[in-house]
RNA sequence: GGAUAGGUGGGUGAGUGGCCGAAACCACAUCCCUGCUAAGGAUGCGCAUGGGUAACUGUGCCGAGGGUUCAAAUCCCUCCCUAUCCA
């Protein structure tokens, strides 16, 4: 959630910024009305509610003196309807700002590029050079039938469509390429932490997947429960309500969990082979820092996201989003798109995202320093997505029979 | 699924209608004393939010939501969760 107070005071300066994520000032301006009714309203409700406290102790004073309390009675019955109205009031003010402010996403840094799309995306750098093929590198749903380690048909036999079944190698890489990535970010000073794969509504409210993309997500049938989109949700929601001592700060995790998206808006999109499952499988990086240390800490993931595609022998490349193609709580964003010679093109294989306090004023992170309780800046990005990194794998290690070299790194993983 | 006991501040835990945002202890912080692998003493110490330069102060919060009452951590109802026992 954006900072209300900020909103209040500097409003040109937040709707400004905002207005690069395409945000509607108009709904700004209402926020800013809202927060300001509300306000008012809350003072109307509680110097009615003080009233009504102390004409209560005098009431007691009465009593224990034997006093009369008619007349007290009758004042303090006429507010007690003053305060259900107020109350009221205040009730539908609350409820009408929430829905605003839930839904308005996070303010973009200033070094995030303007831009509408995708296609207005900052190249960083490009690591590694895609080597050359003599031959017609093919698309890894070719390469992955034709070795038998991914199964298109089966996965839907027995769910639906975007889903499939890995076999042989296939399973063995993934199970590798899920060690290999604990390990590797375990050493670069991220615990290891397993979580539930299952996750109620404050969770997701926390990381600001709900209540806006509802759609999105697999609900359990009579529950408040559902499938996780990321690991983000469960690991970042660790810390909710919670107030860390400083000296614990910075917290570095690494999680691996399956992934459940509906990928409600990408009909159409990605639908053969495993790019774009319903399932998948993903090791994560979650950070939770100080302010000062968030900046250093999303270098050090970006890097070690970076350093892992390196050790596979992966060509890749960053990419800082712009404005527009800016998830819903990122403040700033790192795509890491990995190449894949079959598709001839760059393609996402992790997200590193700084959310700032954004989640941490939704999810009640805090951190004490002086006394003083202050948001702590929360940050996550995947190292990496296992199935788009057995894709890579299988375009890029590719030979001209359609036989696949194993990276070396993965070599001791598969013994 | 059934039965029972519970859910209180960072932790343990007291508190059956007003003087309770809440004893005591532990932890923590500052200070004092002492002088060396640690003891003693004093003070402070929940969260959120509004007002105020500040001192301070209003409101809400004792699992969640309702209800009774002038007044609820305390009584009533519903739900959630935990533990133990039974199926």
């Amino acid at each position: 959630m954006i900072d209300l107070k900020l909103l209040q005071k500097d409003f040109d300066e937040v709707s400004t910024k905002l207005s690069r994520k395409n945000v509607d000032a108009k709904l700004l301006e209402e926020l800013k009305t809202k927060n300001q009714e509300l306000k008012e309203a809350k003072a109307t409700y509680e110097n009615l509610q003080a009233a009504q406290n102390s004409m209560s102790k005098e009431f007691g004073l009465y009593k224990q003196q034997g006093k009369d309390t008619s007349e007290l009675k009758q004042k303090v019955d006429a507010n007690k309807i003053k305060i259900a109205e107020a109350i009221e009031v205040q009730r539908i003010k609350e409820d009408e700002l929430e829905k605003i402010a839930m839904a308005i996403p996070n303010i973009p840094d200033e070094d995030v590029p303007t831009g509408a799309s995708e296609d207005d995306n900052l190249e960083i750098k490009k690591v590694l050079t895609p080597k050359e093929f003599a031959f017609t590198p093919k698309e890894h749903w070719e390469l992955a039938e034709q070795n038998g380690w991914i199964d298109f048909e089966r996965g839907v036999k027995l769910a639906t469509s975007r889903f499939s079944v890995a076999f042989g190698m296939g399973a063995k890489l993934e199970r590798a390429l899920i060690n290999f990535m604990l390990n590797f970010n375990s050493k670069r000073g991220f615990a290891e932490v397993s979580v539930p794969a299952i996750v109620n509504r404050a969770a997701l409210e926390g990381t600001g997947q709900l209540p806006k993309f509802e759609e999105d997500l697999y609900k359990l049938q009579d529950q408040e429960l559902f499938l996780i989109p990321t690991a983000e949700v469960p690991v970042t929601n660790l810390y909710q309500d919670e107030i860390i001592p400083k000296e614990a700060l910075p917290i570095k995790m690494t999680a691996y969990t399956p992934c459940f998206r509906k990928e409600a808006g990408a009909a159409g999109r990605d639908t053969r082979g495993m790019i774009r499952q319903h399932q998948f499988h993903k090791v994560e990086l979650v950070a939770i820092t100080t302010p000062d240390e968030s900046d250093k800490v999303f270098d050090e993931m970006v890097a070690c996201a970076s350093d892992l595609l390196n050790a596979l022998e992966l060509p890749h490349r960053l990419v800082m989003l712009c404005s527009g193609d800016l998830g819903f709580g990122a403040a700033k964003t790192v795509d890491i798109e990995v190449w894949l010679p079959g598709q001839n093109r760059y393609r996402e294989i992790s997200s590193v995202s700084n959310t700032r306090d954004f989640q941490a004023r939704r999810a009640k992170i805090r951190f004490k320093e002086n006394d003083k309780n202050l948001l702590v800046h929360t940050l996550n990005g995947s190292s990496l997505a296992v199935g788009r990194t057995l894709v890579a794998i299988m375009e890029n290690f590719q030979n001209e029979d359609g036989s696949i070299t194993i990276p070396k790194a993965l070599e001791p993983y598969l013994n």
